[in-house]
DNA sequence: CTGTTAGCGCCTTCAG
DNA sequence: CTGAAGGCGCTAACAG
């Protein structure tokens, strides 16, 4: 049961060669005859040898684990469980492997998990901060040249590159597309004031309806929860006002999607009377829905992105300019009624 | 900028010890001195010293890296998210990390971040395996001593615990509590008959039907795809039949979900004319609902059961039996006509 | 209670 | 192309 582990040492005896060579051929290198690597390899097999990527990286200059840490606020929002996958994916392909790590949203569990993560040596790491964190947490991070990127909420005054959704941008493409579709009394449904998304959503939402002379009232923003629940409240109370509105951006799918279920009861197809725009935060993924035009913030895509971000850091030894990566698109899932257009608007920004 | 990491011999210089004091301190031995402790621990902080645990595990017999291992095959669902999260959950603290990786039911995947774990000297491993795994992939782990935990899908042969959830009992449970309401057609919906889960909820629902003498007829067996629209289609169908079902046994929450959605369009409120019933897999998670009962398999739950059983095997040495959970749990989240009832049984079994 | 001496498994010169 | 040393950062025995 090999309570003993076998090291190159044992290989090397097995073979009949030195461990140097056992080493060469662990690494690939050119410099051994091709016979004594086949050899080597075939031992390895035969003794069930495994690599020991501690003892190496013990060695090696700079301590390459090839560990991406990776740490977000909430796993459980599947936003983040798309944005986890994204990162995996770019991760393996590129033969590292991921630590994960959920906050709660919780500052301290973050300082314990990163604190752990750095113990294990992590190469970079990935972060979605938790409420609250403050850009020196993660001073010692960079200092000790380990690359950090951030995803989803920035850290202002860090000096890390960011991957963040442009929220403003979205919410201003969705508003133009509506007018384009002949809408003048467009309002903004759901979600609560609190959040930074929220004030970015409405900001995008205000400068618009501004910028095209429709003029912005706080009548026509109807806050709910920002759950499919809260739409249908939301666009109940959009039907009940006296000037009703003809067309809604939302805050997210949710809303968006439960706008639509309101609609519905009230046999209106959506999109006929009433058109329904909301940010695809994918929190109803999977779901069989009506068509639907969202604003995609496509988290797969956000996590891709920042992993690709972070090893080119990572390979590019330490000083990479700060940049941030902001990405948002309008698409329709399937037209119907008044949605069908020409909408597949890809918009990507970058900024040194 | 601190190009060079700092060690016990930098801090033990510092301090004015030697460096095994310094790795008392570390490891909170009772032997030192409280005065040099504090001193000790002190001078880390300015020098902003990190633990290396990869050299630690190197010297530490059984090199224990408090590295936790899990592959989920898709991380995509909000299941295994929800599982993920649970085991982080003990994990986290428990003191050690999780390593997670997606195989997205890819089984060279699965062989790729498994070896690359082994690498990195996981402590232990929680695996939700690809389909069409072999119980034999698992045996070069298991002779290495390392505890391996199989969750949601098992591996019959290989000797090792999991945590499976218990569809069939859960099945029955659920069809048992219909009939307590008074129901004697009662249907099962949704999903496709081409998956083991699927199986084993129809058998429970079979055993339990001509266990109460209700009888089994395929023609109550109304297959559809899983997911919300499925379930509409369903209900579609059942309520078309001549002799029509009162309630029904959904495969899953969205299924169930979608029942209602097609239920509240005829004017029926759930549970009034017509019950129902589905296995919650939280695939509809977060969305607010209506009222309904449930037969949860609680995923969370799932994977937190998964680490302490990993955890205490890992604690334990090596040689711990062979042992099976299951769960399911019968929940009304709300309670509403027909539903309202005396219903939250919990069920365990154990088998060694 | 503290210091000294050996390595853990691997990778890197540096000579053969 | 291969072998012989040395050391990465830490901990495990022992001595003091």
């Amino acid at each position: 049961m090999s309570d003993k582990r076998v090291t190159v040492i044992d290989i090397a005896k097995a073979a009949g060669v030195s461990k140097s060579t056992v080493s060469l051929v662990l690494q690939g290198s050119p410099l051994v005859n091709e016979s004594t690597r086949t050899k080597v390899s075939a031992v390895m097999r035969d003794l069930g040898y495994v690599y020991n990527r501690g003892a190496a990286n013990l060695r090696q200059t700079g301590s390459k684990t090839r560990i991406i840490g990776v740490v977000v606020n909430d796993l459980t929002n599947s936003f983040f469980a798309e944005l986890a996958v994204g990162v995996d994916m770019v991760v393996q392909s590129a033969g590292f492997v991921q630590f994960l790590s959920n906050t709660s949203e919780s500052i301290d569990r973050q300082r314990e998990v990163i604190a752990s993560m750095r113990e294990h040596g992590i190469s970079g790491l990935i972060v979605s901060p938790a409420r609250g964190t403050a850009a020196a947490d993660f001073k010692p991070l960079v200092a000790a040249g380990i690359p950090v990127v951030a995803v989803v909420r920035g850290l202002p005054g860090a000096r890390i590159s960011s991957v963040l959704s442009a929220n403003m941008e979205g919410a201003i493409e969705a508003v133009r597309h509506l007018a384009t579709l002949g809408h003048k009394r467009i309002a903004f449904m759901g979600g609560f004031a609190n959040t930074e998304v929220f004030r970015e959503r409405l900001a995008g939402y205000r400068q618009a309806m501004e910028d095209l002379g429709l003029g912005f009232s706080e009548d026509l923003v109807i806050a709910s929860a920002p759950s499919r629940a809260g739409g249908v409240d939301a666009v109940g109370r959009a039907m009940a006002m006296p000037d009703r509105p003809t067309a809604a951006l939302c805050f997210n799918d949710a809303v968006a999607f439960g706008a639509c279920d309101g609609l519905r009861a009230r046999r209106l197809e959506p999109g006929e009377d009433f058109a329904v725009i909301g940010f695809d935060d994918v929190i109803e993924a999977g779901t069989a829905v009506p068509a639907l035009t969202t604003v995609a913030v496509d988290p797969q895509g956000m996590g891709r992105r920042a992993a690709q971000l972070l090893l080119k850091q990572i390979n590019a030894g330490k000083p990479e300019p700060e940049t941030i990566v902001t990405a948002v698109r309008l698409v329709v899932r399937e037209s119907c009624g008044a949605h069908r257009g020409p909408v597949d608007v890809e918009q990507m920004r970058k900024k040194a």
